[in-house]
DNA sequence: GACTTATTGACATTCATTATCAATAAGACT
DNA sequence: AGTCTTATTGATAATGAATGTCAATAAGTC
């Protein structure tokens, strides 16, 4: 049973993810961290996120070219309204769909269903209004 | 303008496609044909698909190893439930959650609303019943 | 302080996807 | 059928996110 370390490291990932404003890639996370004169390195950044993510204290979505973005996150389960211009995030949380998605599973035989929902839009501010 | 030209790699690919069970990848789909002797190249294969997706012949999801799996498709908007383990797919169409996703944007002053919604669960089969 | 080993980081490697570009062939027109 | 234009193809190179490697470092324990 190998003992987690606490390490400056992770620390700075975990507070540079929860100062970023929407979602953010782990190659922007080590440039972020790097202007703010850290000398972490890239496979580290990418190590943090995935514990990030086990532990649930993380969520990540794939961009539409494909690489994937992270964001801080609490641990309760929710989902995202995203500004596909700005990446202004909204979170919420969708009691209806929640029981959809587990009733549909079990109309079709299904056990153990998990999903994924992400709603894009365009926000106010980038609709200049 | 440019004009669109029929080819049989198009054709092939389309087919390839529609003849697949459940979502494959575009290197899958390229394999499969070159089983049945087809000499299309790979870039090919890639082009054909990138087209059937914006003329909405096809979906396409992301893995959870990061690729592109591809699946042929009907025109109307509708959704997936998936077995995780051997592929099954059933096309779900959700009402209910449609009329959701489009509220919660308004709700939020966001305008051009979009989603994806995909279900993944362990069907009948996978259960051993 | 000494020791064990989880973790780091520079670097190499993998691999899906995209770009290049000369060769091919679809479609239009005669 | 033949000619011409150019969209398309395919072999190959290039891109780039993500992961593997491994000696050096440092966290936690005693
Ligand atoms: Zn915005
Ligand atoms: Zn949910
Ligand atoms: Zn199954
Ligand atoms: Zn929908």
């Amino acid at each position: 049973m190998t003992v987690k370390r606490n390490t400056w490291q992770k620390d700075a990932v975990r507070h540079a993810l929860s100062e970023s404003a929407g979602f953010v890639s782990a190659q922007q996370l080590h440039q972020v961290l790097h202007a703010h004169g850290s000398t972490i390195g890239l496979a580290t950044v990418y190590r943090a996120l995935a514990d990030l993510l086990l532990a649930g204290d993380a969520d990540s979505i794939t961009s539409t070219d494909g690489q994937l973005l992270y964001r801080a996150c609490g641990t309760s389960h929710h989902h995202h309204l995203v500004c596909r211009e700005c990446g202004l995030t909204v979170e919420i949380d969708a009691d209806q769909v929640e029981a959809w998605a587990s009733g549909i599973g079990g109309a079709n035989g299904f056990t153990d269903v998990s999903h994924t929902i992400e709603l894009f839009g365009l926000c106010r501010g980038c609709r200049g209004l």
